[in-house]
DNA sequence: ATTTGAATTCCACATTTGGGGTATTTTACG
DNA sequence: CGTAAAATACCCCAAATGTGGAATTCAAAT
């Protein structure tokens, strides 16, 4: 039972896919090509061993998915990704590669990729599906791969190393907050309906516990807390 | 040819899978623990239609795997991921709801979720397939969920609508730079080689083309550039 | 060749911050 | 009930910031 990534109702997708594909190893843009021009429903648009021809083409030639590789001669896949999505046109990137580390990874989504699939830990027919999700709308991905993507919406939750903001009062906090939504002083007093003097008080009593001095330290740790 | 979420080789799976069931709509509860029940290798561990009593059950019996629902009687599902998976745990949730919204989503992963499955969009086998992948170390996700979850990388690339950061300058910018690395206005002179006061009508030409007045609003506006 | 924009420098003045105190009232907890 | 921590408030002084104006240099564009 191969489940192929993250795909369902595959099968409700009838018209044809244009499918690009952008890898310097021809080797394997004639054994994928070959292998995907097999499925009926798919149609290879072109393919492409370096970035800047495929910018070009892919520009003028419009396909509905690119498989595109990361580690290419010229430019890399992610430059080619970011260059030809700022251009808002519809066709969607499913990035192959050997790359499985989180540096390529989150490069290549910041780009614009909808999917990530690592080669090697996938057969070609999960490719094949891979490409009919994401004209399906979904985001294919290895299984790793989207552990590792929802991992980084994990907060450091399982016993943080003791953050200095544990030290900080209830108020203290709270006027950090303020603070770092652009109040100065006078307004969070005001806000807080209690004194100037107060709140600047607390500002002291900050500083001291995060071991600054200035407001604008104290906001930058607060903001990457 | 039902491809359920992002999976592979299920089958490698060999144990048997302790899985705790939260949620409160019983009817729900009996018609999904049935079916897993006649799984093999899952072996129903508890099934729990309160926050507080879940709590309290999963940490004394530890399942492998928690099937649980957001929308809980009394404290919310998201709370208890939180509650349970701070104390270090080896316990996966696997979220299970109606909400297909990106806030409660969000939550979820935050909390500490590996995976997020939209009711009715999805099948009880699914469900299945998915808490295999969960033990296989994946992370399952609704199709359209792993869409938006990837979206979330995305940086606001195609065209954006002209940031006021564009009006800056070079230096301008390299000022707030430094600034936003805790520099004060006679740290930025001296690693610039200027004058204060020349840093200093920089900063004000900056605040005009921000529409601030202190150093802090400007910071706040450039690190959320 | 002239204009323009960017970068630079300086002055002056009011306000806000940063840092040092001290002191009273609330709140929380054993 | 007593005590410690938290929250409140005020004073002072030096330093930094916010804001106004003005002037020079330099490179790039018209």
């Amino acid at each position: 039972m191969p489940t192929p990534y993250t795909s369902t109702k595959v099968e409700s997708v009838q018209r044809t896919v244009d499918v690009a594909i952008v890898e310097d190893n021809k080797r394997y843009v004639n054994e994928l090509s070959l292998l995907l021009s097999n499925s009926p429903n798919i149609k290879i648009n072109g393919c492409y061993t370096s970035g800047s021809e495929a910018v070009e083409q892919i520009r003028k030639k419009k396909p509905d998915v690119v498989l595109i590789d990361i580690g290419l001669p010229d430019i890399s896949g992610v430059e080619v990704i970011k260059q030809i999505s700022n251009n808002g046109c519809s066709t969607e990137f499913l990035v192959l590669t050997v790359y499985d580390d989180d540096k390529h990874l989150f490069e290549a989504l910041q780009a614009g990729a909808v999917g990530y699939i690592v080669k090697g830990t996938t057969s070609p027919e999960e490719i094949e599906a891979a490409i009919f999700d994401v004209i399906d709308g979904g985001a294919p991905m290895s299984r790793d791969i989207a552990k590792r993507v929802i991992e980084t919406f994990r907060v450091n939750s399982s016993s943080q190393p003791k953050t200095k903001f544990d030290d900080l009062t209830k108020r203290e906090l709270q006027i950090l907050e303020y603070i770092s939504h652009g109040y100065n002083t006078r307004k969070v007093a005001e806000e807080l309906y209690i004194s100037y003097e107060t709140v600047r008080t607390h500002l002291k009593n900050i500083y001291q516990k995060l071991h600054v001095h200035t407001l604008v330290e104290a906001i930058l740790l607060f903001k990457s807390r």
